[in-house]
DNA sequence: GTAGTAGTTTAGGCTATTCTAAAAATAATG
DNA sequence: CATTATTTTTAGAATAGCCTAAACTACTAC
């Protein structure tokens, strides 16, 4: 604790920190010491050391013991991180012919890797898309952020027609899983059935009949064709 | 040098110090450390440090005052980067409109954070091509490297007709002023007069007259349109 | 064949990022 | 409100990759 250096705000860590940080302040006010070592994958101590040092660079605001939030930099920062990983997303689908589930651990490579100018390239190639191969906005190079109105597929009423807008998990395995059941986005959705004791979904997806686990369902967000959600 | 552990093989530096004893290899036996440290842009005791490390990973024969050789694992290890490097390059220009100058220093972040099914793709897309943009060879996914008999263009004598097939720099102004003369791969050339005194050379460029300072002709390799080089 | 120079290596250090183990503070519970 | 359990922080350490300054080799020229 003799010195210490701010952050370099343009590091691998530092940028996933930032990422982590945004994600986590959705649901929560100020983000936890553990949460961020838990998305991360690194111990406490570590989270404890970054924020200390991101706080110097001004890029969260951070209180012992009572952890961290996004300064105005640091979100700024943040949503330039989150644009670069999903542009690279989408473009690893449409012209580089992967699938849903192989996009997100490259990305995480490629974001830190890549210029600018390549993400300038493939904003243009990709004709200045607003949403990723999930189904997740992306933000704007001004930092504008346009926010979407998602039910969760857990929450939509029975017999309520829907469309897939988000398959938000970042786990191959999840991901893979919910492709093999038929949900893509877009696709028409409709609970027939809603089994109790968090029991599996019956639902039609594109008029086909399919079942699907609770915890599955999670990660499905869908947009009522009509009505407000609930 | 109490313990030395041996470099991991697929650090981003390692991979770099591997590229850049197999250029140098190709114009002296045994590659010295200063050549390296001038190449990687690094001090003389960071290469010796280096050798030693992966000496032990057993990817360079190392002698102590006599330089450093790759291993056989090292060649193929220094070509699968190469490749990497010059499919990425490729790409850049073709589907995302780079210039010649520009690809360089963006392909060398990439080629570090890219995994193997991303290069699959880009090779497949590409349609397994054997050149890069600036005309170097492009190894193929076995090691296999295809050398190409070509002729600098500061020996190519007067009055013989050849076509440009390399343009040999990593240094973005080299390269801009190559093309704003009007070298592009493939022109058809015809050196007219020679100045002595390492003077400029006065050529044919497509039919269109040019001249060239031979510091820069240094840079240019030409495929003679029928027998031999020289 | 010895002196000087050019090139190389050793010694010792620094930073960013991570870790484990132990101490301290907050939050939860009786 | 005191005690326990959880969370967080401090302390101390490791590693890869780099550096400078100083010591040492090897080659070159008389």
């Amino acid at each position: 604790m003799v010195t210490m250096r701010p952050a370099t705000a343009d590091s691998q860590s530092v940028q996933d920190f930032l990422k982590a940080v945004y994600t986590l302040q959705q649901k929560m006010e100020r983000v936890s010491t553990n949460a961020l070592a838990e998305m991360l994958s690194i111990s406490a101590p570590s989270v404890t050391d970054m924020a200390h040092r991101m706080m110097l660079a001004e890029l969260v605001n951070y209180e012992k013991y009572h952890g961290v939030r996004l300064t105005e930099t640091g979100e700024r920062e943040a949503l330039r991180v989150i644009r670069r990983h999903r542009l690279i997303e989408l473009y690893l689908v449409t012209d580089l012919g992967y699938a849903l589930h192989e996009v997100h651990d490259e990305a995480e490579q490629l974001e830190h890797a890549v210029s600018d100018r390549f993400i300038a390239a493939l904003a243009e190639k990709l004709d200045h898309p607003t949403l990723d191969p999930h189904g997740d906005v992306i933000p704007a190079i001004d930092g504008t952020f346009h926010y979407r109105e998602l039910c969760k597929l857990t929450e939509l009423p029975l017999g309520i027609k829907a469309k897939v807008a988000c398959l938000t998990s970042n786990d191959p395995d999840i991901l893979r899983h919910l492709m093999d059941k038929g949900f893509t986005l877009g696709s028409q959705i409709e609970i027939i059935a809603r089994d109790p004791f968090d029991g599996p979904l019956t639902i039609l997806i594109d008029g086909k009949s399919a079942v699907v686990g609770c915890t599955a369902a999670t990660y499905i967000s869908v947009e009522q064709d009509k009505g407000a959600c609930k």
